[in-house]
DNA sequence: TCAGCACATTTTGCATGCAAAATGCGATTC
DNA sequence: GAATCGCATTTTGCATGCAAAATGTGCTGA
């Protein structure tokens, strides 16, 4: 009754919708600039209907925002959005930790641990985007071992709003021996299954993070103009 | 150069979610209803294609499922989806409450207890209706007072999942005073502007509904046939 | 009687067409 | 010379049309 294997049958307005994701979050669609449909359409070999589909979900997830009659725009964070942002996406990680602290099982931590020396060895060689990979394969394995997939929904699509951010942050050497640090304690607390303690750890890393990406921000390093109207 | 008044020029395809989103949530779509597209049209007074946004809009919300090739079927949740979606309004909800604690001014604060004591006169009333209108004023109040727009909108999002099950639950005189006094509570601590409280209060609150939920659920009181295929 | 299959109908998914709003541009006026 | 108005172009929003997939139905055969 089951089905065995789902079909990896797709809809055009669900590959367009990934293709868009990925290209806000990567930068190829800047911060601020508008969707042309038409241009889009053309670029993506997709009539105007599935590609309009597609922005409506990018909307709903926040990552653009739609203008009545004049089309959709990709999101530029100002400094209060970013600051916001961070909050939820630290209640979140937070409640994530605390429910995996719980509920992960020996062979998840087991792989946890895994991924973790894996990390150290991209940081040993300074292998910034192995570093990058395997940290997103982390919080991602924290959050599957939570076993909540709204939460995990809900995760993904908020963090989705600030990664074009991070994609641009360049760690400097003490914050990145710092970020290391915290990794150690995030795993010696899902070993001690210490709900408490995950959720703070997780919390104060995920504020660290925010710093980073405000600092640049306030530096102008990520938009060239700090704010657009909204 | 700031617009005074945005004015309300809306488009179709928004108010169309809009309409649908309301009906998804008064079960006029019941949980596990497919949406037709013609009939929806029709009914609408709308030709498809906004009426399709607007289903893909409600889907990014995770009010209904997308079926490729088969339209869309209003979201119908299991036990489990209750348990998870309850856990991250929690969680929501709890770092709501811990920000208005900390943000809320005097103005809001005395706003917030004039809707408390109007709720209270619904109690006395044992007008229903007007209870649940307060109560959701009540909760709306203090996700403003936490002046977090991402919140907010987050939290909107999730609650709209459960909202139609919420809908159908009568509460039973014990339990409807038990909330009354968590209510009381929860006045208290956003006035001594005490944020761990509130959360606690919050979360607990949370939980009672989602009992209550979860009751009816086992009970088949909600959907005659338990679970349907995800 | 019931399973299985071919065919007709319905329904979804996407492309295209058309009207209204927005935008760009140049001419005109002060 | 600059600002403003009017017109042409572009762009969005919505409706409609068409093809493919799904669904329903009746028929055949055991």
């Amino acid at each position: 009754m089951a089905d065995v294997i789902a079909i990896a049958r797709t809809t055009l307005h669900d590959q367009v919708s990934t293709r868009l994701r990925t290209m806000l979050i990567e930068g190829v669609l800047a911060p601020g600039a508008k969707l042309n449909e038409r241009e889009l359409s053309e670029q993506l070999r997709v009539s105007r209907t599935p590609l309009r589909e597609a922005i409506k979900l990018l909307a709903a997830e926040g990552l653009v925002d739609l203008l009545p009659n004049r089309g959709a725009v990709a999101v530029q964070l100002g400094e209060a959005d970013v600051m916001h942002t961070f909050e939820v996406l630290a209640s979140l990680e937070g409640q994530s930790g605390e429910l995996a602290a719980q509920r992960i099982d020996a062979m998840q931590l087991a792989e946890l641990r895994a991924l973790h020396y894996e990390m150290l060895a991209c940081f040993t060689r300074r292998d910034l985007s192995g570093y990058y990979r395997l940290n997103a394969q982390i919080h991602s394995a924290i959050n599957v071992a939570a076993a909540n997939p709204v939460l995990t929904r809900t995760y993904r699509a908020i963090n989705a709003r600030v990664q074009s951010l991070r994609f641009r942050t360049n760690q400097n050497e003490a914050k990145w021996k710092l970020a290391v640090k915290e990794h150690e304690r995030i795993v010696d607390a899902l070993t001690a299954h210490d709900g408490a303690a995950l959720r703070q750890l997780l919390v104060q890393h995920l504020k660290h993070k925010r710093d980073t990406v405000l600092e640049l921000l306030r530096a102008g390093e990520i938009y060239p103009l700090a704010k657009a109207a909204r």
